[in-house]
DNA sequence: AGACTATAGTTCCGAAATAGAACTGTCAAA
DNA sequence: TTTGACAGTTCTATTTCGGAACTATAGTCT
């Protein structure tokens, strides 16, 4: 497999995993939702290696899913910031921490509860149909190839 | 970080990294929801090594996600089946497609296109509150620790 | 019988990625 | 002038991955 083309893949999935489908990446972001900015501050929370924290918050950076901004001139200091695109990645995030709490869970409970603002309560987040709104399961949806689709799949 | 037990870390998002956060993974798991079962049509459909081939699906059977069935008695051979606790993957894998259909597409357009068999339109996943059914958004969330957090997050 | 094919793996070795620690550079505060 | 905070970079040892060959079981073809 050819690593640093997956992102022209003709598939959706595949175009995604180029960008957050390693474990340190998916870790990152959930710092970045929690609202973690700075390079110190990933660093001590997630104990990674300051080598591995830059280049990948270089990559996303590159990907468009950061915005690198300074916030102090001298010395030039720079904080990373999500992007709408990065924004964007909130469903994915929600997905698996949903997922391990469903399936992962211990006798401690959650570790975290959301709240909805919006509406006031504790929420689990639902995947549903954008047409009529119901929840989907994965036997319920029929697959088609689309227009850019050559012979992969995805 | 210990890789080995971040399936026990004090965080759901970690958990589920801890099972499918590498991008093999993810791409068999998308094989198995376009309904591949099967060593070989894994192995050729993704050419991945045969032997991480094998690591990825002894995993994924240890943790309880796919089952390997017998489909023959002579000689002996098995196919691999998303369980319940795997089928609930779908959000996640349905949640990356859709980013990669928003943000990384091409001019060729979507390589696939999903029809919900329940209303019979084509759709795209939309992630909504439990309680009160509107789309969710990062910044109209807030998170409280919950019973099962020490001093880690997620 | 003997050779060939299909399926599902396992083994081995060189290449690439990661972990862990130390080092660099800039500036402010003591 | 020394220390500390911050944001990285560099180095080496270890781990994981990629690629190819090999093993095992049984059916089919000649």
């Amino acid at each position: 497999m050819k690593w640093d083309t997956l992102d022209e893949e003709p598939c959706s999935l595949s175009r995604t995993v180029a960008v957050v489908g390693d474990r340190w990446t998916l870790l990152i972001l959930r710092e970045c939702f929690l609202r973690v900015r700075r390079f110190e501050a990933f660093q001590s929370s997630l104990q990674i290696t300051r080598h591995l924290l830059s280049e990948r918050l270089k990559k996303l950076v590159r990907f468009g899913i950061l915005r690198r901004v300074p916030y102090s001139e001298a010395p030039k200091r720079y904080e990373y910031i999500l992007t709408q695109k990065g924004l964007d990645l909130y469903p994915i995030i929600m997905a698996m921490v949903h997922w391990g709490d469903t399936h992962m869970g211990d006798e401690r409970g959650r570790p975290l509860l959301h709240e909805h603002k919006i509406c006031g309560k504790l929420f689990d987040p639902v995947m549903v149909c954008s047409e009529c709104g119901e929840p989907l399961h994965a036997k319920q949806v029929h697959v088609h190839a689309g227009p850019g689709r050559d012979q992969a799949v995805g």
